[in-house]
DNA sequence: CCATCTTCTTTCGAAATCGAAGATAAAGCG
DNA sequence: CGCTTTATCTTCGATTTCGAAAGAAGATGG
């Protein structure tokens, strides 16, 4: 999909447009070239005519639809123990998603097959029939190389350090295929879901600490590591060697994973971040003041970050975000020790996209891959 | 300027271009599209063709440069107790620098006002006959709300918060006025003596620390604070009150004037930053402990925002950059604790680019402003 | 219900841009 | 030195894009 008219694909399906003249406003191209290539489109089946919006005061626009016989994508958002599957039509909206049980320490090759086992079986049970696969995405939880598509030095998944992901699941498929971190994922998805927010810092707090970076609405991916906080140092009365080497990582007493650890030397056996958020709703005390620490210590982090980069809103997903104590501490830290400037017009709040962000997220770049 | 054309301009004038061939493969335009409006941009006068770039295989390419008869900048930098004046033509190349005293703590009326005399002397003496002025930038050492202009909240401006700069200078001169922070005018100096760098951290150094952030290419301002590490909580034995109003800011140990306010309670008498540099050169133990010390926090707080921001260079100016130990400091704290893929790649180095460096920032800056 | 306003969309000649092919100029090499 | 290679720059017809104006469809308001 060449030039101008995959940009008013993308317009379309994104989501940012949906009807000629919000393309030709956002395209900067002149309305009647909007619609030569719309017409153009809509011959070629991608996109659709499908009723029309609501009227501003004057003719009303003709909404225009990415074709839900166009394709479909497929992803995937895999964790340490389970993985979200989906299918998605081109324009990000998913016809199905499935949880699985996944081990990721499984290694690479096999959690790849097993992968792709399960996007055939979906595209079997749930695709529609003649609409063809046009992409594959797949969330990691650890620093994905954007360049090679290729898992750098993960801490938390076992034999997939530099493992080339991409390559091995385009052998599968001869299509585009994305690989990219689960908290840039879930920070792109989660992005839609805040206009006029430019800049976000999108943290997610589950058995690890991952952050996602949004700077002037694009995802900042650095070297593949940009948006890792779970090793900074944190300042503690004890002392703890985190599983990189150093001491006093946030990861090793903010992340779920620590919490639980924590709580099982206390003989409150969990198995999950989600049931840390359980004992705290149910009022146990050790649980609630864990949680509130833990966000304490990734609030002071966030307040370096805040006047750093002054982000519009600070995005908290993930398990433990439904822990309300966390959220409070993580306020309650920005909000005390940042500049005012940086504060004034900060939102920081719990995810607005439910469990399926990060797919949509997977969705949104994928579109980017597929249609260019 | 509109248009292609003013992008062909930019190109050209910020260094990045200085070939029709070059300007093709930047601007995306093609080559017969450039020649057409590089032929126009000649007859209008703002272009010229001088010499040849060396040959890169086949035939020479034809150097093209900004006009020195078409226009003038006048850029000055403001630090506390001086200011750095110069005049640049549209290329951003110097004519004219003149470092001079200037009180900033006068208020903003004065020391504006003193500009607007300053700006009108070096065009007086330094100004080539008949070529017109055609902008004004300048940058101070507090927080600069981009959109309006105006200083916000700086710690070290008595008088000026809040005051419409842009506005008041706009009053003087009907042209383009662009106010910024200072750090923020080096960072944009600076990244261009590192090509290939996309993402840079410039600190300034020097009575405060500041820092500027370029994020792909481009100046991030955030609301106007982005880049401000000064009041970040660092650890410390003892506990210092900031002029914030809070415990143990970076600013309250690292900064310049908080090393002169060590050395003088040990009987060590200092007037300016650049005083403890000289101390430290000539082996004072305690002005290179100070130093060493200072280092090693800001490195310490740089350790946060390189695992977060994955820069490709971190560039250390101000007065306190000339000090050896400062810089050692700096890269033993970042490579000890950040992680690996992070400082694979990573540049930690002094300023390339000088003590003109914020002026030559301040020209590219208001270069976009003039020619759009 | 009709005139008027607004907004969306299309029509059509004018202008800008492209791209392929050719002209120009220099380097590399036997 | 002359041939080949490489890169830059120009020419010119084909294509795309623009912009103003008109047409279409609904909102608004007497």
């Amino acid at each position: 999909m060449r030039g101008a008219q995959g940009d008013l694909l993308r317009l379309i399906a994104g989501g940012h447009a949906e009807s000629r003249a919000e393309l030709a406003r956002l395209s900067g191209l002149a309305a009647s070239s909007v619609s030569l290539r719309v017409e153009e489109l809509i011959g070629s089946g991608l996109l659709v005519e499908e009723g029309s919006v609501s009227s501003r005061g004057g003719r009303r626009p003709r909404r225009l639809r990415v074709s839900p016989t166009a394709g479909v994508l497929a992803v995937a958002d895999l964790g340490g123990h389970h993985a979200r599957l989906g299918l998605l039509d081109l324009s990000g909206t998913p016809l199905v998603v499935e949880e699985r049980p996944c081990e990721i320490a499984l290694g690479p090759e096999a959690t790849l097959n097993w992968i792709a086992a399960s996007f055939d079986d979906l595209l079997a049970t749930h695709g529609p029939a003649g609409v063809p696969l046009r992409g594959i995405a797949i969330g990691l939880p650890g620093p994905v190389d954007p360049a090679s598509g290729r898992v750098v030095s993960p801490s938390r998944m076992p034999g997939w350090n530099n493992f080339p992901v991409a390559e091995h699941l385009g052998a599968h498929y001869d299509l585009p295929v994305l690989v990219e971190n689960d908290a840039n994922l879930l920070a792109v998805g989660e992005a839609r879901a805040w206009p006029g927010c430019e800049t976000v810092l999108v943290l997610k707090a589950g058995s690890g600490i991952g952050c996602g970076v949004i700077v002037n609405g694009v995802l900042h991916r650095g070297r593949g590591a940009a948006g890792d906080i779970s090793h900074v140092r944190v300042s503690s009365d004890s002392s703890v060697t985190c599983s990189c080497g150093h001491l006093d990582c946030l990861e090793a007493y903010a992340s779920g994973a620590a919490l639980m650890s924590v709580l099982a030397e206390q003989g409150i056996a969990v198995g999950r971040p989600s049931d840390v958020v359980a004992l705290v709703d149910d009022g146990i005390p050790e649980a609630t003041a864990l949680v509130r620490n833990a966000g304490r210590l990734i609030g002071e982090v966030l307040t370096v970050l805040v006047n750093f980069i002054n982000p519009d809103a600070i995005v908290v997903g993930g398990s433990l975000s439904k822990a309300e104590p966390l959220i409070s501490a993580i306020r309650a830290a920005v909000y005390e020790r940042c500049l005012p400037l940086a504060t004034r017009d900060l939102e920081i709040a719990v995810t607005r996209s439910g469990p399926d962000a990060a797919l949509l997220g997977a969705g949104i770049l994928l579109l980017d891959a597929v249609l260019s």
